[in-house]
DNA sequence: GTACTTGCAAATAATTTGCAAATAT
DNA sequence: ATATTTGCAAATTATTTGCAAGTAC
């Protein structure tokens, strides 16, 4: 753990390298999905007995700021994690098993230009996240495994 | 606000045209800006009195269900409420105000159907944000008229 | 008149902070 | 050796729920 870009990007900030982070960053690591600090807390405890919420809450929160974590938006229960897995991150998130895949923006730049334009905005970043079901999630009969349930009960996006 | 889209919307769902359910719909038609139950409160208890918090979230929450306003979502203090101003309302936030602009999705199309296909999800949503300085707080020297302050401090997408 | 709504108060859940003890470097 | 980090407990903040009283239809 110590030498992935999660651990180096810490050193880097002249941070320590505790155990309790280690063993944060090695579920992170470890995890398809998306998680909330309370589930990154029950997995670390594994490595890591006694590991405090205060700290995961901590470390999630140093390792965003680095870039190496990034916040995935929910309707119903914002605010879980995952890690950043190719370069200029976006979510793709399993409704059924919550696995999260990352994908890069391109392809996205002329939207933003043109709604830069016609708004008089000026963009400086952007969120996107795209919801569906994973290919295992399919074949097992949609949202079985699931866990959070749906989105609302009428139309929306 | 009996006759506006959201006032329908409600009627639509056999739910009933209260004065509290007119108020929050008037605070929403007339915000620019995206706000939190609590704003909506605030600004809601001025045509109505005696407003309560709880019939807040539960009136946003139904407008969320007809499609008329959408969470945004924030990575500072998520869960801010906004009106979706154009068809397949997407939001373009300003940084320094909060205003909330809507926009239309298309050109999203060939990421999504090329990202399903790499990946063999099937996606059935997508939240998309941009965030950046409207006209007015690009002028107005960036984010002096800043409430909720920047990302972070360090690099992200 | 009746079913839907409201608002209060209380319950829950999520997140943050103070601080003394422990620890990485 | 020392500044950083931890974890507890307590404080905050956000959101939800039960329920009797009120109200739109």
């Amino acid at each position: 753990m110590r030498d992935t870009a999660m651990g180096k990007g810490l050193r880097a900030r002249g941070l320590r390298l505790t155990s309790q982070r280690l063993a944060i960053i090695k579920v992170l690591l470890e995890a398809d999905e998306h998680l909330t600090p309370a589930e990154v807390l029950e997995r670390g405890a594994g490595d890591c007995p006694g590991l405090g919420l205060t700290t995961v809450y901590r470390t999630l929160e140093l390792l965003r700021k680095s870039g190496h974590v990034q916040r995935v938006h929910l309707e119903e229960g914002c605010h879980a994690y995952a890690r950043l897995q190719e370069k200029e991150g976006h979510h793709l998130v399993c409704q059924g098993c919550h696995r999260v895949v990352g994908f890069p923006c391109t392809g996205l730049a002329d939207l933003v230009d043109e709604t830069a334009q016609r708004t008089g905005f000026s963009v400086e970043s952007h969120l996107l996240e795209l919801v569906g079901l994973c290919p295992a999630c399919q074949e097992s009969d949609s949202i079985e495994c699931n866990a959070a349930g749906g989105t609302g009960d009428l139309p929306s996006v």
